[in-house]
DNA sequence: ACAAAAGTGTTTTGTCTACACCCATGC
DNA sequence: GCATGGGTGTAGACAAAACACTTTTGT
């Protein structure tokens, strides 16, 4: 992973590469990336935007993206910009689908691979603290109107997420290291649009021993505190192996 | 999806862009596409691989793969290439991967957007007669060496596979349009690398609702004959629609 | 008759669901 | 003491696994 974050040129370089007129040298002129990143906040499904604040294209929404540089993989392209864009490394990041109509850029070729990543509460400030341009969570039920495909390709980030979550544990990216079974159920109930039951998801989550039940409890809430829960990634790459099958 | 199939130049594009040293002008020089065909004989899975017949790559074999245009979606080129090379079009063609690696061509930045396709046993035999290359349904568990990246795209297209198919009823693309029950169970066990339970099998899939039986039986076998089943797309959509899930 | 596969039935075992219930804590 | 969520128990419906069994057909 490349990570020479010399800000304040490439952040130019990250944002609306496609209003860009001048293409920087060092990139692959019609590859881009294009992240879908998803975050979880009051129990509502949340995904990261991007604005210019000022030229034509102010006001417009789109999706967090960047060019492909000549010494880089795509992947890594899009972690950098990640990188860049939140502060944060090491996020779940995965590729989506390569978005590639010839006419979805107008009057350019532009071929992009879109990923989808999810962070933790831990990490939102950081991302929405950015100065430059205006970043800002977005309720997936409150999209605006966005440049190109991205409405596509959110869309399909956010079929890929609720499958995805349903047969692995990959939702433990959108919560902090320590949370509660409510707050895992909560957040599977934001995804997936749905009403679960209490009593019997705790039981079918304890059940598969994915959890580590650290001694620690909930603070600060003005009823019987929960425990906190660690998602133990060891056994689930363990019970991988055997052919284990998570399924909520 | 684009369809000038003239031959006699096009193939010369289609196997081994990587050896070809002078590329067209109507490609994308960095972009390329590369599939990994299934199909399933005798109770085996099998992936198409093409061989050069001559020149300095004469011998090694490589995924059949190709450019993509500037005038099509990368999903077209794949889906032209297999036309081109199959003979046969509305294959079951999915995109599995970008693969980008800087140095995963040497000499050249070369990167490719691999899909994974599954062709029906009618469709074997226009794919293993081409003449100019050899190309060779090779067993699963029998795989020779590859050149570049190939031999990952190709694992990576197994796991997709296996996992995909348990989730969804992809598998029937593997069958002709009209299969008995055992030849299903076959194909799943091929695949998964499993043995399964008749009685239960075939249980679980009749009460699916996802099989047509037709009234027709199989002919020529030497034992009762089994009737013959065809998969019911319309139904399933329609069950899909109501979260119906497909779990093998 | 026998082989080979088609197809059915049954018992056991476990899992999912729905819902009733008690427990701990802050206000 | 009551609201709020934490956490447990349980009966009934339902589905999976294992395996014994009968039927049909070509040789």
């Amino acid at each position: 992973m490349t990570e020479n974050a010399d800000s304040a040129t490439s952040d130019e370089k990250i944002f609306f590469y496609g209003r860009i007129q001048e293409l920087p040298d060092d990139v692959i002129h019609t590859l881009s990336n294009d992240s879908v990143v998803f975050g979880c906040d009051n129990c509502c499904l949340k995904v990261l935007l991007v604005r210019h604040a000022a030229g034509d294209s102010a006001g417009e929404w789109a999706l967090p993206g960047g060019w492909v540089r000549f010494d880089e993989s795509v992947d890594d392209s899009a972690a950098r910009m990640l990188q860049q864009l939140t502060g944060v490394h090491d996020i779940f990041l995965e590729q989506l689908h390569v978005f590639s109509n010839v006419h979805r850029v107008p009057h350019r070729r532009i071929i992009t691979t879109a990923y989808y990543a999810l962070i933790r509460p831990d990490d939102h400030a950081i991302a929405a603290g950015h100065s430059t341009y205006d970043v800002r969570w977005v309720d997936i039920h409150d999209l605006p109107e966005l440049i190109y495909d991205h409405a596509d390709i959110i869309n399909m980030a956010l079929q890929r997420l609720r499958h995805k979550v349903r047969h692995e544990p990959i939702g433990f990216n959108l919560l902090n290291k320590k949370f509660t079974l409510l707050q895992l159920q909560e957040l599977y109930e934001a995804i997936l649009d749905v009403k679960l039951d209490k009593p019997n998801f705790r039981r079918k989550m304890l059940k598969m021993n994915l959890l580590i039940s650290s001694n620690e409890k909930q603070t600060g809430v003005s009823h019987r505190a929960a425990k906190l829960y660690e998602f133990d990634e060891a056994v689930y790459h363990e019970l991988e192996q055997q052919g284990f099958n998570f399924e909520i």
